[in-house]
DNA sequence: CGTTATCTTGACCGTCGTCAAACAGGGTGG
DNA sequence: CCACCCTGTTTGACGACGGTCAAGATAACG
């Protein structure tokens, strides 16, 4: 089944995920107008500083946020799969305070920012469900201060893969003979605070410890419970399932 | 100007900096039931795993929020100040992913949780403001993200202390002979992800350089914009102003 | 005024960064 | 179809930033 058709079910289908919404909420959400922009791998689709135009919700393919430090140094704030808004952390803010780039190659709805604000302010439960949507993530930023903070290089690595499994679940995308994380291994250094070459190293150790495949530029696991020990991973801050009390 | 006598004025001021609300809102918001709790340094205000129940703001004192990883390493992942609001990162989630803890002794306003949520229900304005809040402390964790990721031990403490200089100017409490951040080292380690021991070299460092001076527990500081070069410190991710459009 | 928390310092060591070179693979153009 | 290149991976040697352990000094607090 390819959602592609129906870029805005997906979204739907996300919300509903987090938040309660109404038949009549739902079908306004569908009514928004969009635009569909297919993009190459590592396209910027938001660059710090700018003023957001639009409400992108990714379609298919996988996404990051970064940031730059003042010498030069990236660091990834967030992985995306298919099927999240990509916009909400700007839907209600002047300027962006960080970098949105693609991962692979894939496609995105753009709804206009102003049609979206608009159908917020208009409907409690849809603000509701963004609100939802937002606090989630913040969660999960708070997760990665912790994870970069207090973990050693291996931990580090292990979180993310069991973060990146989770939310592809989430999100229905199981694949049954694993997971696979389609990143280099400078950007899963860049997402965990460290190097490429020491991302090698620990990735070498998880290899032979047999908690990891690599294929080309993947790394493909399996068994996320087993990396979970090693990488004191709890979802709780995932805040799975519907919030509201 | 003691703001003690009127904590929810204190709250719409600080709304009020961040996003546009009616007379009407700002009425509603001052007939909101409350209590005060007064608090000493150390005590827990919520803890990881549990329900929220009341909306707290801040109106005297220090606080942070902290998460513990399963090896029992602590990593603070944000700092408040006073006038700020400190359960809106729960307000519509079913259970609390990390603790909030006092750091001196002070005083919270706690509105009841649930009417906080109707209020904003019924005044997209006052949801607006919420989520403008929120959103403004999600970037706040992006940017530490990079910050304990990506910095030397030495820029983060610097980027720290310039945060909180900001922060406390952007809440009026200026003190014309600089600022004095009240935590302990080791509490500057688990916000910087650091040891109390390396802390204090670096600290020792920055008052070499003439950058901090320390009194007791405190670390104070007149000149933040010295500061702000060594830290690589920039303010856009703080998105101060009203924002709006 | 004693007890405890915090700060301070030194020695030692490990994780991880840096630098550099070799290697694999996928894509492009001749 | 092969040569070439560019990006990403792999490996080793070396060094440094920062962690660990432990002891003593200082300051906070009841």
């Amino acid at each position: 089944v390819s959602d592609t058709d129906e870029p805005l079910a997906l979204l739907v289908h996300r919300l509903e995920t987090q938040a309660e919404l109404s038949a009549q909420d739902r079908g306004a959400l569908l009514k928004l107008p969009y635009t569909i922009k297919a993009f190459d791998a590592s396209t910027y689709l938001l660059r710090e500083g700018e003023a957001p135009s639009a409400c992108a919700v990714l379609v298919s393919g996988f996404a990051y946020r970064h940031k730059i430090s003042v010498d030069g140094a990236k660091q990834i704030v967030s992985l995306h799969v298919p099927g999240e808004p990509l916009d909400f952390q700007h839907l209600f803010l002047n300027e962006a305070d960080h970098n949105i780039q693609t991962l692979t190659r894939g496609e995105a709805a753009l709804v206009p920012r102003e049609a979206f604000r608009k159908l917020a302010q208009e409907r409690p439960a849809v603000m509701q469900a963004l609100l939802v949507n937002v606090l989630v993530e913040a969660s999960i930023f708070r997760e990665w201060v912790l994870n970069v903070g207090r973990r050693d290089g291996r931990s580090r690595i292990a979180h993310l893969l069991c973060e990146f499994a989770i939310r592809l679940d989430a999100q229905g995308l199981t694949n049954s003979n694993g997971y696979e994380l389609p990143m280099t291994q400078e950007q899963i250094g860049d997402a965990t605070g460290q190097t490429a070459v020491h991302v090698n190293r620990m990735l070498k150790a998880l290899e032979k410890e047999g908690l990891v495949k690599r294929m080309g530029r993947c790394v493909s696991f399996a068994d996320w419970r087993a990396l979970r020990d090693i990488a004191g991973f709890g979802e709780r801050y995932l805040h799975l399932g519907k919030q509201g009390a």
